[in-house]
DNA sequence: CCGACAATTGGTAGCGCTTTCAATATTGCC
DNA sequence: GGCAATATTGAAAGCGCTACCAATTGTCGG
């Protein structure tokens, strides 16, 4: 009962090839948007195409082609550790929207970052030829070890908020976290605040540490020396925000300014410091990183500095579509580079100046 | 310098069969399983396979076969509602996990549900071969014309929370929203309320719809009418549970139980209320529905529902591959199925007696 | 020791598309 | 009008792997 009698199942190329009456190649030509096809032939084929719905196979396009226009997008996930779903969201968000504007497709991976076949899990990818480039978060997008076998097998490859030694290896896009950890303590120091505590991550958490540096510089062009602030280390949940923060006030000396190195922890602290009375900012103002979706609506709004982690991951996007073309023209490997996006700090009412 | 004379990039099959001494259908064979492979050929092959770091290149070996190992995971993606970001990643996590224990890979895909290609742009997904079966998340897990297509190309799909129309196209995962809402109802009446509010979420949401139906049915049960609560409908955005319960609040006859359609919500109201000197849950019982995370980092921690969503994502996988697997071998098609995955009443402290 | 039958292994035809490379058709210019 | 240069089109060689089928080898029972 068809339009004609081509063979059953999905139409491949060659049908729409007989049906428009040109060779298989022409009619790859004229999919392609190749040149040298002359109009009325462009047309008939495309009339074919429509005629037969026919839609080429990726697979067979990119097995042809040796590509596969998929990105690998990677994440750690250790334990249930959801603390950072808004995190990844964020950047896989940004990140599928540039795809979908450069015609690529994301494939999510993720990788027990403690397992020790992490590196091979991630490697398997390219090497089984399932990507073309690579997408590190953290803790991986600082794992030279893996960047250097990627840099091995030619594997385009843009990390997110790398580590400096990293940079040195791959492409990066994040913000400046000793710039924005300056800037908060900037900002506090600004409010007239000069006792200050400050709840660190987990160790080894190089954006949490450089923020640890940025304010400690500021603090430090203000006269004030890092043995003067008491800091305590949490692991970026809200448990450990109350927890060190309970231990922190009841200290001797209670800091007027209290900084954490994430959200999630600031408001432990908060609900900390509410618990034993104290009231927020007049008595204590705690601050935040990440500007989480909880920052604005916790009591009291949180202060706190906000990365653009959609623009990271379009970004992240862009700059590895950019490299595997490059790496297509062979015009010499692209430089390395690492893009900056700017962050904000976000006043909102958690802070404010001391016994205010 | 190297082992062999072999040629240059990734080594291939060929290699292998070339170093083994034996053909390329056999290391074939052993790679795979195949049987009727003698133990030594078979270790020589792995021996070949191990020298030369072969890994096969799946791009090939799905376009011999046919099938990608590619499931696709397909949400919505308006404006930029970060709101349900914790829904969705929760999802992917567990489909995440899923994947690599079935050695399947997760490509993600966000389409604007109001888009006019919407459908398109998902077909184009599986016309082009790039995926095996797709995971359809709300409001595309009850888009019958979706469905329809979908089904018309024989393209296995599992359904996360879909309506009862879509239950009777394709098989689902969800939790039982009509009687989480029934429950809800059911601890908020046995507590000793008698006047309630509800703030709905968006019309044609259909979780949402159903757990207020079952909040009704409770409430029925309980000889209470619908036109004996005050109900409002919001957007399921924070803000919206602000507004609405400002609304409501300023209302001549006050509830003593407010039921919100989502935790966000809930903690909007719960600000409203603070707002006006309310004491939750004193003067105000307010529950929500989805145990995000905020819910119990806020003040009261938030009395909700909670959806395994992990648990979800993961059983839309495993039945998505059960699927594709029978597809493939043709043992007739599988009969539809809803699988409920048990929801909980997470009691926290933003609910008590009315009066308390 | 021989034919029947099962266990192995090799040969090879694709999967559906891209990409030279050669063949043919046009066009321009003296 | 004739020849080189240019625009079009077709033929065929893969991309790397799977799967079907034929060929080869080995194993038994009589």
């Amino acid at each position: 009962m068809g339009e004609s009698g081509l063979s059953a199942g999905k139409p491949t190329i060659d049908d729409v090839a007989a049906l428009s009456g040109v060779a298989r190649a022409t009619v790859s030509r004229v999919l392609n948007g190749g040149p040298n096809v002359r109009e009325e032939v462009r047309q008939r084929v495309l009339k074919a195409v429509d005629k037969l719905q026919y839609k080429v196979n990726m697979q067979a396009r990119f097995l042809a082609g040796g590509k596969t226009q998929v990105l690998g997008l990677i994440y750690a996930s250790d334990l249930d550790s959801e603390p950072n779903s808004f995190y990844h969201s964020g950047l896989e968000l940004g990140a599928l929207r540039a795809c979908a504007l450069v015609g690529f497709q994301l494939l999510m991976h993720t990788v027990n970052q403690h397992s020790l076949s992490k590196t091979s899990k991630i490697l398997e990818l390219v090497d089984a030829r399932r990507c073309d480039g690579l997408i590190l978060t953290p803790p991986f997008s600082d794992d030279c070890d893996l960047l250097q076998e990627l840099e091995a097998r030619n594997c385009p490859v843009v990390c997110i908020s790398p580590g400096l030694a990293a940079q040195k290896m791959a492409s990066g896009v994040g913000i400046d976290d000793e710039v924005a950890g300056y800037e908060m303590a900037r900002y506090m120091l600004q409010l007239g605040h000069k006792d200050f505590g400050f709840i660190k991550g987990l160790e080894g958490h190089l954006s949490a540490e450089e923020r640890f540096s940025g304010f400690l510089r500021a603090l430090a062009e203000a006269g004030i020396a890092e043995s003067d602030v008491i800091v305590a280390r949490g692991n970026f949940t809200f448990r450990s925000g109350v927890e060190t923060t309970a231990a922190m006030l009841s200290h001797a000396k209670r800091p007027s300014a209290l900084i954490c190195a994430n959200d999630d922890m600031a408001v432990g602290a908060l609900f900390s410091a509410h618990k034993i009375g104290l009231q927020i900012p007049q008595d204590l103002s705690i601050v935040g990183f990440d500007d989480t979706p909880v920052s604005e609506i916790i009591w009291p709004p949180l202060t706190t500095v906000n990365q653009p982690l959609k623009a990271i991951g379009y970004r992240a996007v862009e700059m590895i579509v950019e490299r595997i073309k490059a790496g297509k023209t062979a015009s010499g490997p692209l430089p390395l580079r690492f893009d900056v996006v700017p962050h904000k700090v976000v006043m909102r009412e958690s802070a404010s100046p001391p016994q205010g």
